[in-house]
RNA sequence: GCAGGGGUGGCGGAGUCUGGUCAAUCGCGCAAGGCUUAGGACCUUGUGCCUUAGGGCUGCGUGAGUUCGAAUCUCACCCCCUGCACCA
């Protein structure tokens, strides 16, 4: 049994006592791979873990493979969940301490998270001690955060360039917001951590009868309005007559408070809706004039308050309707229909149809109505074509698009923002509005230069997995402006409005730049006072010299020099690696930025994502009480067990899930390893037979096959070839005798550096028992040796094995026949040469006849050769040559036969056809000998 | 809706680019036997259907097409997953 904690601290120490993990540059060529940084308002969970262990794995194979490797690793501070964690915390909040129990923080310590730059500094060494633990080779010394006030004014500098490229700009911008705390409103700010769903509409205007000012109602559905038969109002809600633009509008009391928020206006008085409903209004579409109603459903605090009634098409205004009907109301009898659904009868009313569908009747819940109006409005958005109207017969979506520019056009509607989802609360218990910030920078990402300028950059940077380079092609496209200031949290104060920061995706775009030259700045204790920009024009974009960028910033100029030959070296080539939804923002900013202030020459070379790590089928969540913190997974399996499925369990592109199973399965395997390689000592190493030169070519052409599955990240694939294939070859070697000491030896040492990147504790262990010298990790990856691999022998040996199962299946079948007893001898025949020949000749020419006529020059009679060759009936279906001989096919069953004597409990002999008496030795084909079973005497 | 990805055995997931070596690598699960005082682990065998001297049939979301031959190529349709921004 492998004690993986011992094994994991021996090699983890040596590791560290000899620097591995923190390269300077040197003469070989450089490759830094970063991974995104964690942020740090919990402790890292084995979902997290995926990614850094990929990374760890590419970074170990392109060591392996020449390149001296850098890994570093920082933690993303900025944004406001460190925040309101912390206060949380601070609030003794049940859900955030029982999420954090997980973790098993000690009692003393608790108390001191409530402050947030505390707990992230603890959380953020509590993941150092999970990456380590994994035996993850990255060189803390570069560490860093992203308030490390050094590396703000590098982000001061990062925008400071891009405001000179005039890539941003201010203007208008529409966040939720909390009216009490005066602040916007995110995911993590809300009861229930409710994502507000923001979304825009049209709110269009019905003319008061008699009077100068209208009704506006807020509507999704503007194409409806030629079907409207009424107004609904909330009975007993306040509603005012307010100003916006000149012209006046009735809006409830709440629509006009938070309106504000969005549109100049003015209230110019209260309204009841009593007095609303003694008023009638215009369509102002078809000038018809329609009362005002009560309706039962409007919430004067959803919209304007004020809804248009279509009880054709929605059935809440069409149950409205109905119960104001029963009421005694006296309520319009045409329900006007407006959009067809193909097939529907003519004569009939949508809302009444998906209605009765749910078994919705006028007394129907709430709940039941709503059903039908998704299912319809759905239904219609879908295929609904508009009946009548200006843009009768174009689709209902054509038409809800057309119809609202004609409004806004005509001065019958205006357009607001409204949280689709509301109502949202704030944390502090308010509910959420828009409101639209008309000073708000942006970065302009829309901007057509950069974007092309991107694109023409991104074309030769390596994409891995191979096909997400459509998402990232798309997204450049996609991006446009996007909002770099936030109100609150931590962060770097954004230098044309220092009241607010850069937005968390903002401002870690270059970071990983920061990683060359992080441990120069902290080993000299520089401060960020000297963080001039002329230090970075130097450093990063070669811009002055070391004199000047010494000079301007009163930093050391070997220092300085240092730090432009470390960026220099380490930046000229890259790798990215981060979970794949980032690449629908981060990565594709990341690309942004790097187009925009990086040399060309110092494009990101190589992008690499990984789909998500489940856990038991399942993806891990606070709300399952899943979470596996990386430390317990370690001490519970192993970390190299628990790597080697994150990293391998699938392909790049697929979530990995994590099972216990799958660990036991991968123990046992690694017990079959320790045993085997304990077990050699014993084992001789004479002259080499046809099973060796088998080994010897299934390395070789595993060498080769991982070597190309590696440059394509197909790391299943690469990792079954290294572990499962060559664990399943060994035991055959294993069961053939005679194992040979020298063979085995090479074939693990190789197999274990390979193995290194996913497993390195284990293979060092290994690498050590095979009485190799110096480190595993440090080998160079294996070359193939190409003329060892040897096609014939391994498919001499897929034809054993076939001839093996033929046999046993016939055993199986006959036995009952021969009283239950097992033959006494069993024949393998090997098909003469000529058959070889005169099959290869069938895969060339197609031909029976073409064959036939060559049967002298196989050696073989007309007649002989006519009866083999007809029996195969479709010449088109043979594809594949025999690559082996008969001779050679012969002497491997020979070698094999003691083997398959074993494992049959019988005796097997060998015979060539032409040597053979058996009636069945005219049945043996090139890769499927004659097979002769006997029983009784031998 | 827009964009991207995907539908293969009880399950995870290969194979699809480059059609034939594919009843389908590998793994998990399950069943039987061996070992064991017993359990676990381990080893052997089996695991679509029908056969029974190594054979046949059906099958890779649905339907059609191309081809001597299709999981793989073409067309149409159905279904699922992810992202859609100020959120890290």
């Amino acid at each position: 049994m492998i004690d993986y904690g011992a094994i994991e601290k021996k090699w983890q120490k040596r590791w560290e006592e000899s620097n591995a993990y923190e390269p300077e540059p040197n003469e070989k060529k450089p490759l830094l791979v970063t991974a995104a940084w964690p942020y740090v308002n919990m402790p890292l969970h084995i979902g997290h873990l995926k990614t850094y262990a990929i990374t760890d794995m590419y970074a170990r194979y392109m060591r392996l493979a020449g390149y001296n490797t850098l890994f570093p690793m920082g933690f993303h501070y900025t944004g406001t969940p460190i925040i309101a964690i912390a206060k949380r915390i601070a609030e003794r909040n049940k859900d955030v301490l029982d999420e954090i129990k997980v973790y098993n923080i000690p009692d003393s310590e608790l108390p001191k998270l409530s402050d947030p730059l505390y707990m992230a500094d603890y959380f953020a060494k509590d993941t150092v001690r999970g990456l380590r633990a994994a035996g993850l080779g990255i060189d803390w010394r570069r560490s860093f955060n992203s308030i490390n006030p050094f590396f703000s004014k590098m982000v001061e500098w990062q925008f400071s360039k891009l405001v000179a490229m005039n890539l941003l700009e201010q203007g208008e911008h529409y966040v939720a917001w909390c009216t009490n705390e005066g602040n916007p409103v995110g995911q993590h700010d809300t009861k229930g951590d409710v994502h507000p769903e923001i979304e825009k509409v049209a709110m269009v205007a019905f003319k008061v009868k008699d009077e100068s000012a209208s009704f506006l109602c807020t509507t999704y559905r503007p194409e409806t309005i030629y079907g409207v038969s009424n107004l609904f109002i909330a009975k007993g809600a306040a509603y005012s007559l307010v100003s916006i633009s000149g012209k006046d509008y009735y809006i409830s009391k709440s629509a006009a408070k938070e309106l504000a928020y969005q549109l100049k206006m003015e209230e110019k008085g209260d309204v009841s809706s009593d007095e609303l409903l003694a008023k009638s209004a215009l369509n102002p579409l078809t000038g018809e004039e329609i009362p005002i109603l009560p309706g039962f459903f409007v919430d004067e605090s959803f919209g304007t308050g004020i809804v248009m009634s279509v009880p054709a098409h929605a059935p809440f205004d069409y149950v409205a309707l109905k119960r104001l009907e029963r009421e005694g109301y006296k309520v319009p009898s045409s329900y006007k229909k407006v959009i067809s659904l193909e097939g529907d009868a003519e004569q009939s009313i949508p809302s009444m149809v998906y209605l009765s569908m749910f078994g919705a009747g006028e007394s129907a819940s709430d709940d039941l109505i709503e059903e039908a109006t998704k299912k319809l409005y759905s239904a219609e958005s879908h295929n609904g074509k508009m009946s009548v109207g200006k843009y009768a017969g174009s689709t209902e979506s054509e038409a809800r698009e057309y119809i609202k520019r004609d409004l806004l056009a005509d001065g019958n509607a205006l357009e607001s923002y409204i949280i689709s989802n509301s109502p949202v609360f704030c944390r502090c218990g308010t509910r959420a509005i828009i409101k639209i910030v008309n000073d708000q920078w942006f970065i302009n990402y829309g901007d057509k230069a950069w974007k092309e300028k991107v694109k023409a950059l991104f074309a030769s940077t390596e994409v891995y997995p191979k096909k997400m380079r459509a998402a990232y092609d798309y997204t450049i496209d996609w991006l446009d402006l996007r909002a770099l200031e936030r109100a609150q949290g931590l962060g770097t104060r954004f230098p044309l409005n220092p009241k607010h920061i850069i937005e968390s995706l903002s401002d870690s775009t270059l970071y990983m730049a920061f990683y060359t030259i992080s441990h120069i700045i902290a080993s000299n204790n520089i401060s960020a006072d000297k963080a001039k920009p002329e230090f970075f024009d130097y450093v990063f974009l070669g811009i002055g010299t070391v004199d000047s960028a010494s000079a301007a910033s009163g930093i050391d100029p070997l220092v300085v020099k240092r730090c432009r030959e470390s960026f220099a070296y380490w930046y000229s080539n890259t790798s990215r690696h981060s979970a794949s939804e980032l690449i629908y923002s981060h990565l594709t900013m990341y690309l942004f930025a790097h187009a925009a202030i990086m040399p060309k020459e110092l494009f990101p070379k190589r992008i690499v994502t990984n789909g998500m790590q489940l856990y038991e089928g399942k993806k891990m969540s606070k709300s399952l009480g899943n979470i596996v913190p990386i430390a317990d997974a370690i001490k519970k399996y192993g970390a190299d067990n628990l790597r080697a499925i994150e990293i391998a369990g699938t392909e790049l592109d697929t979530d990995t899930d994590f099972s216990v199973a799958a660990v036991s399965g991968l123990m046992q395997r690694n017990d079959f390893l320790y045993n085997t390689i304990k077990s050699m000592e014993e084992m001789d190493s004479g002259g080499l037979r046809p099973i060796d030169y088998w080994l010897y070519s299934k390395l070789n052409a595993k060498i080769s096959s991982v070597t190309k599955d590696m440059g394509l990240l197909y790391v299943k694939s690469a990792f079954g070839s290294i572990y499962y294939d060559s664990i399943n070859e060994i035991k055959r070697y294993l069961e053939r005798g005679s194992p040979n000491q020298i063979v085995l030896s090479e074939f693990l040492s190789k197999v274990t550096i390979m193995l290194s990147p996913f497993m390195p504790h284990i293979a060092e262990e290994f690498w050590e028992m095979l009485g190799n010298d110096g480190f595993a990790i440090e080998q160079a990856w294996p070359q193939p040796d190409i003329g060892m691999i040897n096609g014939p022998i391994e498919s001499c040996e897929d034809v054993i094995d076939a001839t093996l199962s033929d046999i046993k299946g016939i055993i199986t079948v006959m036995s009952p026949k021969n009283g239950g007893s097992m033959p006494s001898e069993v024949a393998i025949i090997i098909a003469d040469e000529w058959k070889f020949k005169a099959y290869n000749y069938l895969v060339d020419s197609k031909k029976h006849s073409e064959v036939i006529a060559k049967s002298e020059s196989f050696g073989a009679t007309k007649e002989d050769v006519s009866k083999y060759i007809l029996q195969y009936k479709n010449p088109n279906s043979v594809t594949m040559k025999v690559s082996f001989t008969s001779e050679e096919l012969r002497s491997a069953m020979e070698d094999a036969s003691k083997y398959m004597s074993s494992k049959l409990g019988c005796a097997v002999k060998v015979y060539s056809e032409s040597s053979s008496s058996s009636a069945r030795a005219q049945r043996a084909q090139p890769e499927k000998p004659g097979i002769e079973l006997k029983w009784g005497q031998s």
